[in-house]
RNA sequence: GGGCGCGUAGCGCAACGGUAGAGCAGUGGCCUUUUAAGCCAUUGGUUGCAGGUUCGAAUCCUGUCGCGCCCA
């Protein structure tokens, strides 16, 4: 269905119309700036500083944000990437005619270009003392309007686009009119940037692996499926990238690294997107103890790169990134909390009549990994809330990693927490392929045949294991949860730029259905 | 998946059973240092959608769609 122009878009469509019967193109190809606005204004006070007398020439360009008529002058606000800035348009200056076109022809949104003399109002404020001007794009539809008032030196925003439906539905309207939302995007990419600087200098290769996989794996989750129609091939996007991270250890690489896109067919929450952001990184010859000690000292150094300092606060705590983390063992972290030593229930019977015995309703049917994986959810999650790591997990909910020595229901593997989240997940990971095939088979029979969480064996995994892989340790964290706690925000919705959101009737429909398998 | 809440003009909101409103934005006018500029006038609504109760529904009820919060 066509769009149907509201009364304020048609009052636009007809300015249109009137700049082209002036001979004003209101799509112009190109720009003429010389300045952003930021640059502007330190050219000026550049040119104060030295002492000049000649006030710089500038032609800028933006956004109009704000514009205030007054009979024969006009003040108005354009805004760019790098701030704003005031134009000041003089009826003596363009001519009675020129000024009513800016008055009449152009509105809030639109982008424009001025080019003039710098100069400083009564009040202060570097202005442009416009020159000449033009249309650079005309904004059909309005934006909500967003006015700022200083207030005792404080930003009140009056009228702004809050509804978060639309914020994320319309995030390019979220993000013309809430500087503040571009600073979180900012700092994600910041974020990225670390990390990557981090591993780059100690000797980490960056690589990419398949999205597209003939067989999911490396995570419990449920994937979204696809069909390569010329293969006649079912395709899933991954859930995670260890598998094929693993496989490139096999082939020589010593550590590695990807940060990409992965794919969970799950429940949408506010700390969980169907896509999101994930790092992984495996290293040779190390252990999920100096995988330990690495990650604390990469979110220090991520922390000091982006925020300039190791603490940070969310949602009302005071996270202190500093290492060393604290470390808590799960079988004792699980005991402290709820009087229960898994160690003395091997079984799901046992522990679940355990469970039962404290007041706590085990999760119906689960294994004996689940319930531990209840516990820690229920009792310690909560709580960590300064960077913590878990360690120490039960094998069966562990299918690829490594056990320890002296304990084959014990595997060597860790979560780090900061806020009560889970941040991280690593270990020390399994390189015996007769041990590996062993656990897919029982995570086969453990797992009912519905169960989401049960995976198809990965027999050319097993076949790159048999070749050898070294020792190594592995490690993966999400990067849109980092995101939140380095920008305050609680839900992962704020730190994803076009967050998913159930379709709406108004969207069109595709041209045709995509082929299913 | 369950519970609670919300959906009113472009935007942020009011009206909570009795004529749908004010502000900002818009439109017309006045205004040569303003900055939520000001002043005068003025346009704009199938109150998310579909039913029901009622003399009368934005308001109460049912369903539905979407979003948010809490829980699983």
């Amino acid at each position: 269905m066509p769009h149907q122009y509201t009364p304020l878009e048609k009052i636009r469509l007809e300015k249109i119309h009137r700049l082209r019967e002036l001979g004003l193109e209101p799509y112009p190809n190109r720009a003429q700036r010389t300045h952003t606005t930021a640059e502007a204004k330190s050219a000026l006070e550049t040119a104060e500083a030295a002492g000049d007398a000649a006030a710089p020439q500038v032609t800028v360009a933006g956004r109009l944000r704000a514009m205030r008529p007054m009979g024969k002058i006009t003040f108005a606000h354009i805004e760019d990437e790098s701030g704003r800035l005031q134009l000041f348009f003089q009826a003596n200056t363009l001519g009675k005619e020129r000024l009513k076109q800016f008055n009449k022809l152009f509105d809030l949104g639109d982008f424009i270009q001025a080019s003039g003399f710098l100069f400083r109002t009564r009040t202060g404020e570097i202005t442009v003392h416009v020159q000449d001007f033009r249309m650079l794009a005309k904004a059909i539809t309005p934006l909500p309007p967003a006015k700022d008032e200083i207030v005792d030196g404080k930003v009140v925003r009056h009228a702004v686009l809050a509804d978060p439906e639309t914020r994320y539905r319309q995030r390019y309207a979220d993000l013309a009119v809430n500087p503040e939302v571009r600073d979180i995007f900012r700092t994600r990419a910041h974020i990225v940037r670390a990390l990557r600087q981090f591993l780059d200098e100690r000797g980490f290769l960056e690589v990419e692996t398949p999205v597209l996989q003939p067989i999911y794996g490396g995570a419990a989750a449920r994937p979204f499926v696809t069909y390569h129609n010329q293969l006649k091939q079912k395709l899933y996007l991954r859930i995670s990238f260890e598998l094929y991270l693993k496989r490139l250890l096999v082939g020589m690489f010593e550590k590695v690294y990807e940060i990409g896109r992965d794919f969970r067919n799950e429940g949408i929450s506010f700390k969980h997107n169907p896509e999101f952001t994930q790092l992984e990184f495996y290293w040779a010859y190390a252990d999920y103890l100096q995988v330990m000690a690495l990650v604390e000292e990469m979110l220090a150094f991520v922390a000091d790169q982006v925020l300039g300092r190791r603490t940070l606060t969310w949602q009302g705590h005071e996270i202190d990134l500093t290492p060393p983390w604290r470390r808590v063992e799960l079988r004792q972290g699980v005991r402290e909390a709820t009087g229960i030593d898994i160690a003395q229930h091997p079984d799901a019977a046992s522990l679940a009549a355990a469970m039962k015995a404290q007041g706590i309703e085990p999760k119906a049917g689960a294994p004996r990994g689940k319930l531990i994986d209840q516990l820690v959810s229920d009792f310690l999650e909560p709580t960590f809330i300064q960077p913590t790591f878990l360690y120490d997990y039960p094998r069966d909910i562990s299918p690829l990693a490594k056990a320890k020595p002296d304990d084959p229901q014990t595997v060597e593997r860790f979560e780090g927490f900061i806020g009560g989240m889970e941040l991280c997940n690593a270990f020390t990971e399994l390189n015996d392929p007769l041990d590996q095939e062993a656990r897919f088979l029982e995570m086969g029979r453990t797992y009912a045949a519905d169960d989401e969480e049960r995976h198809p064996i990965d027999e050319d995994y097993l076949r790159a294991m048999r070749y050898g892989m070294p020792p190594t340790g592995g490690f993966g964290m999400g990067i849109d949860r980092l995101t939140m706690l380095f920008t305050d925000k609680r839900s992962i919705r704020e730190v994803i730029l076009f967050p998913h959101l159930r379709e709406r009737g108004d969207a069109e429909p595709p041209a045709s259905e995509p082929q299913q398998p």
